[in-house]
DNA sequence: TATGAATGAGGCTTCATTCAT
DNA sequence: GATGAATGAAGCCTCATTCAT
């Protein structure tokens, strides 16, 4: 499983690239100072500019990253070929299970993103809209499927998003569910948000996707 | 209804508090320099200390107060004698409502808290937790009616708490959805997360809560 | 015994003046602020500008208040008609005795004036100049009895000012001296400062003060 | 005459360290603020911070600085193999020298620690104690000498030193008396507080220390 | 006489950032 | 590619002081 974009990233930046998606969500972005990064990271302050042109575009990137990488791996693992339903309990699946083993991405899923500029802002938000893309065809094939009942995907797309990420801020590694049990829970929650109808009406011819 | 604890409060102090809400909700708490808030508060800075401690029991005071007016709110207004899956939509109408109304009010909802002391943080979760235990006897009462069907009513009070707040982040005055509108979609949406039976088992007589 | 210029003074100012010279022994006069000050006096800090000008009015206040009094008490207590070695002693003895019994004034008479305005300044300059010539009276009329050795009577009474004041910066009420053993050492060395002769001469008669 | 621990330090700590001596020698510690330290060394007031954790760290280092060098000093100067009274008067001549042309200095050997953290406080107080006893040892040399007479070594060092470097508070370059004189003064002063016997007990076998 | 709310200035400190080496 | 010293701006907070009541 490749890691994505920053695969054969240098030494250096993938080490402050670790020090502050960790520090960005023990602390947050804003608490989170610079020479602080560069301590966790092993680098000089001076460094930082090396790689990013500042504490901002280090932001953009970072999610930019996160966004990109989310999706490189859905789309690696995603099933074809499968009706709706199965096709979203998978993606529940890895999306959540993706988080929960990786807590620290899960701030940057959810973060406000007031900080960026708005050039970095437009970039990170076409990134999270291809990923959002993914949810909505899920559903939206779902409802042509007559599996699921939702009259406004693209809004449930981002609602999911929203609900399935919340996992990571509240699960803990020792608490009382296992992943799987979560997984299976937020799974549930899934198809039923969708509307999965239970007895999904057979006969309707569906022409378009 | 009613203003909550801080009706009576100096005039001061509501500016100071109103301006804060406005500021964290628009750029964030870390983000909000003291003298920003101050300036929107039309006072001095060394004011904002006549009645707040510093800026961290200033946050703590805000969520607190939100918190509080928020369950006050919601039990003056929450039915009486009603079936689980009314007051579930009533309470969804509300919650929704209510923040859609008040949207900078709504990032205090979500907000990380990773800023306050550990003392005003324990205080805000005590308030939290009142508020979320509503909704979980909610979902409780209805699984005891045979109207719902979930097997972890804490949980999901969590996340229908922070799946409803989200829509303060995305709504829009001008956007496509009307706010009846948006609060019919969660309405649905809850309905669904609680695992509402189409056909409630009529003849099970349940005994246990 | 009067409480010498503050004796009718009205109760308010008598508690800011103790409480003031409290702080002050305690943590030093810029360090203290007036919010404090006005705490520990019991009264609301606009109070204190009803009484002084401001805080280094209050400060020369103080200063000159406790050298008037040292000034007056010592005149109380000085015996008449001693020799100068007599009136020596009993001068050591009524110094420490004061100040080991009021630590806290201690601080004020050995106090770096810097914070004081040049007009105050000279005030409290010419009040100390007062008591300090009580010190080189008694050192001129020993040198003119043939008691004493020492050329430079002006400048022993300074530095015997300072040093005997230094006293009440070590005197712990728990140490191992008593305040009368630690009279009697001062008293030793200022005979010694000031050259007492063993035999002094007799014949030699003086005729200049 | 070597400079001390400090000789070495680079450019800049140099320059921070003579601008808070003067400074607070002129103003007082309390009253020097960051922002003139940093004006009066030519340097940022962030600067500062480069060299030392804060305001009350850099008196401790300061006063450190100073009885270091001064113990230091006085070990390369003092004489070996001499009496006591020499060997006082050796120190005297040493110790307000150094002050007088170092006036700065001394407000450093007077000043009021009330502003250390307790920690430094300790490590000062301990590099003052070792300064202090190399007066003691010299007064009880003189006493096992049988050429000094005081039962409180101790003490008297403790006096001796305040009184000593009492000297650089009053003295002005254009008064009326010149180094030389005033270090005979004190001089003087000194084998007199050590109760100096003009004519020793030269038979009287001395056991005890 | 005394208060309490408010202020403007300035305190110490830390920030993101630069740049000669 | 990386550093360490330095900066200017700004952070939170506290100060002495004023003034309507």
């Amino acid at each position: 499983m490749p890691k994505s974009a920053f695969r054969d990233t240098p030494q250096t930046e993938q080490a402050i690239r670790t020090a502050a998606v960790q520090l960005i969500s023990k602390i947050g972005y804003e608490s989170m100072s610079l020479r602080q990064l560069a301590t966790q990271a092993g680098v000089n302050p001076g460094t930082l500019y090396l790689y990013y042109q500042g504490k901002k575009e280090l932001l953009a990137s970072l999610v930019l990253g996160y966004l990109e990488e989310l999706l490189h791996a859905w789309r690696q693992s995603k099933p074809m070929h499968s009706g709706a339903d199965m096709t979203l309990q998978a993606f529940v699946d890895f999306h959540v299970r993706y988080h929960l083993l990786r807590k620290e991405q899960g701030v940057l899923g959810n973060m406000e993103l007031r900080s960026l500029d708005s050039e970095d802002l437009q970039i990170v938000r076409q990134a999270r809209r291809a990923y959002l893309r993914e949810i909505q065809a899920i559903i939206e094939q779902g409802v042509g499927e007559g599996l699921f009942d939702c009259d406004q995907p693209k809004l449930l797309a981002h609602i999911l998003f929203n609900t399935l990420t919340h996992a990571c801020s509240w699960y803990r590694a020792d608490g009382p569910l296992s992943v799987d049990e979560i997984v299976a829970q937020y799974s549930q929650l899934a198809l039923r948000m969708a509307g999965r109808l239970s007895h999904p009406k057979p006969n309707l011819i569906r022409l378009t996707s």
